[in-house]
DNA sequence: AATGAATGAGCATTCATTCAT
DNA sequence: GATGAATGAATGCTCATTCAT
């Protein structure tokens, strides 16, 4: 968990590289040159490419620990506390897009010798911390019950990824012209839409 | 688009293959042993791999082609014409699940060299008709009007996708034994929480 | 020896490829493509790739036969024959250039399985004619003596060919803009050249 | 230009190979054999088989650089002169005559992407040193001047090659019965008979 | 007689990794 | 600790040829 200099700089550009042309499409080599160091380095350092990966899912995982909990902690109404919420799970999954994109390639392949662990763990955790949220909002009698509450950060992330994903077909129909656009979409208007369906879910009506 | 049955045969094999372990990881060496026909056949065929997975995508678009109109005809009240809309879309992705994952994994990747434009063609006329459909709805004062129209789609598929592509992890959170049983949920309870989803979105309380 | 029609035009096809980019860089498909024909009918016509070029050395050997004899019967002072002579050989040579330089490709290429004896047949044949004629010559006083007869054929077609087989450089060196201006070239001064060096090597100064 | 000792042994064993049996019918498995050498070296160390046989090009080339100047400045009589030129021509076309075969087979060869320059280059040097050599001599009358002075390469090198490239021909018809026999003969009676040639172009006859 | 379908063998090349230094 | 050299295995693909029809 603790990588020198030339760790991190070869671990970025693992994960520039895998998010962009997938893990297998991208060679030790690729990443050597890109990285600027030599291709026996990458072995040397982390065993072999996939324990590349591992590595990789270790330094980003520590990074997805979402501070749900200070969300929580905040004296805020249920409400607000639920657009932080949803902002919040946005703006991280969108700052670890590229590693949330390698796991989602990644995670079901089975051939893959690659230990989620941590990530399972990470993901276990925050859906527990919604979800309790979820439930006290339900017992004070602020959300409603008949909501499947273990799929709605599926929906959050879901949603996010479908646009991700789908970057090139969802900036022609936004009419977004630079990536600059599409990213200020995505932790604008996307963010709002998917605020929006989530107080849907939750919210009786006044 | 008019596949012998050896064709037909390569093909569903390449998309189960590409499906579980990625474009780059399955080597056509292991769809040809998988699909009982020698290696050379492949290129014999569909001329390259690349190729393959074109026609791939040609051979199941077709079949993506939704009855969205069949629904759209049908004389019904639009609250019951959306939850067939969403159940109608979850069934299609569903079906086509294995190609929609490959095409999420591949759509972005600049360096491949694949025509998406019959993919991009169809989800244009997907969404166009949901859009058209909401539309009517909204001036007929059924449907809410503050909602991102266009971002309907990517709530429905994101959020079956995201439960689809984390499946180990679901199973597990949602206590669901068996592929069969994770399968059964996919097509009833995460049905319904989509339904749910979007009804939320678009409907006012009664 | 007798071709219908078909294997003509494979013949010819063969024998354009395999000058331009060598036997073992002209691919069966490539002839068939070319002759529109279909890729089995080589193997079907001729047995085998190297059957193949096995037929078009029958086939253009038959045109190599020199009609030395023409000019030799011919009663002209011997000068005028040697140039005849001469005249005869380059444009023979010229117009199965092709084929010439396939054999000069495989002739020594031991790994292949290809019959050349009526090629070499034809060679001693034309080679003993002329040697013939020298030796009549030199008999009666006409030729000079000290000269390695066997070597003058060498003399002629090594010339021709290394010209033809360095064009791009000789079409730069000499200013020929065109193909035309280069053939054209190869049939008047290189002729005149070899001409002019087969007889200073056989004549007496007057 | 400098290659380390594996390398020169590869570049040999290709030089030999490409000149025996052409350079499509080499391949590079048969190359890492016969040198010793492991298959992905080849690649490793020249990028790829084109690319091996450009190396080979630029590493026999400056080998054809010959010592022409040597000769040049030598104080001797113009036909003492000629006759050392067509001897060293002889000497170091036989000496390099695989790689002087593989570019004859290839240079014409438009499908190739090889780069010739720089024995273009050479050979545009050589021929105008000697074209330099024979305007002296004409401008001293020593030389005739009614000669195609630029073709007089082709008569030397072609002479040589048409005899190389037959050579089981030539051994049978010459009754040469060992390869040394023949290669001894080549150095001896076909350089003389060559130099003969061109003397008999160019001098005029006491 | 003629051919589309099919195939095993071979191709050049790239891969992740190892190892001597 | 760090690396250039080297490698066996695997890659996608093309080859000449065969064979059922």
């Amino acid at each position: 968990m603790d990588f020198n200099e030339k760790q991190i700089q070869i671990l970025k550009v693992a994960e520039k590289l895998f998010a962009e042309i997938g893990f297998d499409g991208t060679s030790v080599r690729h990443i050597a040159k890109e990285a600027d160091v030599n291709v026996a380095m990458i072995s040397y350092y982390f065993g072999s490419k996939e324990k590349l990966l591992e590595a990789l899912l270790l330094y980003r995982v520590a990074d997805f620990k979402m501070e749900l909990e200070t969300v929580m902690v905040q004296n805020l109404p249920h409400v607000e506390k639920l657009d932080a919420l949803v902002s919040l799970m946005v703006n991280r999954i969108h700052r670890n897009r590229r590693t949330h994109k390698i796991i989602n390639y990644e995670y079901t392949n089975t051939c893959r010798q690659i230990d989620f662990d941590a990530y399972v763990e990470q993901k276990k955790d925050s859906l527990g911390i919604i979800e309790a949220f979820v439930k006290d909002g339900q017992n004070k009698g602020v959300f409603k019950t008949d909501v499947h509450t273990k799929l709605l950060g599926a929906t959050v992330i879901g949603t996010y990824f479908q646009v991700y994903n789908n970057k090139p077909f969802y900036k022609k129909l936004l009419g977004l012209d630079s990536d600059e656009a599409f990213e200020n979409y995505m932790l604008t208007s996307l963010t709002q839409h998917i605020q929006q369906t989530i107080k849907s879910l939750l919210l009786n009506e006044k």
